[in-house]
DNA sequence: TAAATTTATTTAGCTTGCTCATCATATGCA
DNA sequence: TGCATATGATGAGCAAGCTAAATAAATTTA
């Protein structure tokens, strides 16, 4: 008989899509209440600390495709979060500014992932989290390198 | 004055959203050709290990919700590599079985994957990739955890 | 047995994100 | 100056998730 092939549990598996999607559905719902998502979440948090960001600049710092914030923008915009304006010296471009309505929700976000990673964060070490981290950060680095020889 | 306060550079920040988008336009880019998607990678690699799942099943073992599970079995179904089979003893259950077309990719879905894992890991050192992605595996199941709290 | 509850799937509708393609405007080079 | 190329934003269309709600069938309970 031929050598018995048990086949692995599926190595790495889909780790971080799971544990992106479930900080996802959790940070959703602490906003929820709010007439806000995470993604927006972020987004505004950029749009708070940078006036006046152009959508490329905001769709770089987000790591998101300019074509995705188009429409994040317009549902920022609809909920009345951002403002659109024109770029005096540049008719292509947009600047984007947070309304006050957006920054009155600043401590709402901060807290909620707050509340996220304490829930994330359970029982782990903080050494091995701040280790982990770091080997993150090297991984986001590495495929982001590799995203960007795709094409360039 | 009031103590200066520099906002920090948003300390965990959607690092797990970027990773996770990162690995899924990759692994989508490499799976492409075989007109599958890296969603579609993962849950026919379960159905080639067990056969016959019906769709609540397949929803656990990815931890997805089962509404998830009814488009994204259309779409297999529809680009052939999956049927739904009737369960004789209950009529409200489908059984989903992978056809041979899919299996003929299931080194494709290996090789993607590992590919993928490659590019992500490069650099770091087998000892903390190994103790990070502990950390990770402890962060899914409070996580998993959090989220089975919710409502029940 | 009949009614109430639970379970499996689906439909409707939303958000985020992508690729590919388009349009208008800037910029750079001959 | 004038054309070619690059850039900023958007539109169309698709995939994968979700929540909420509907339907049908099975199970439990009164």
């Amino acid at each position: 008989m031929t050598a018995m092939h048990i086949t692995p549990p599926v190595k790495g598996g889909p780790i971080f899509q799971e544990i992106a999607r479930f900080r996802g559905i959790l940070f959703d719902a602490l906003l929820r209440p709010h007439n806000l998502t995470m993604a927006q979440g972020w987004a505004l948090s950029l749009l708070m600390r940078e006036e006046g960001l152009r959508q490329a600049d905001l769709a770089d710092r987000l790591n998101i495709a300019t074509v995705t914030t188009s429409k994040l923008i317009d549902r920022l915009e609809a909920r009345g979060f951002v403002q659109r304006r024109a770029d005096p010296d540049d008719r292509r471009t947009n600047r984007i500014y947070a309304t006050d309505s957006a920054r009155s929700l600043f401590d709402t976000i901060t807290s909620a992932r707050r509340e996220v990673d304490a829930m994330a964060n359970a029982g782990i070490d903080a050494d091995q989290l701040e280790a982990a981290m770091t080997v993150l950060d090297q991984m986001r680095r590495n495929l982001k390198a590799a995203l960007g020889d795709r094409d360039d």
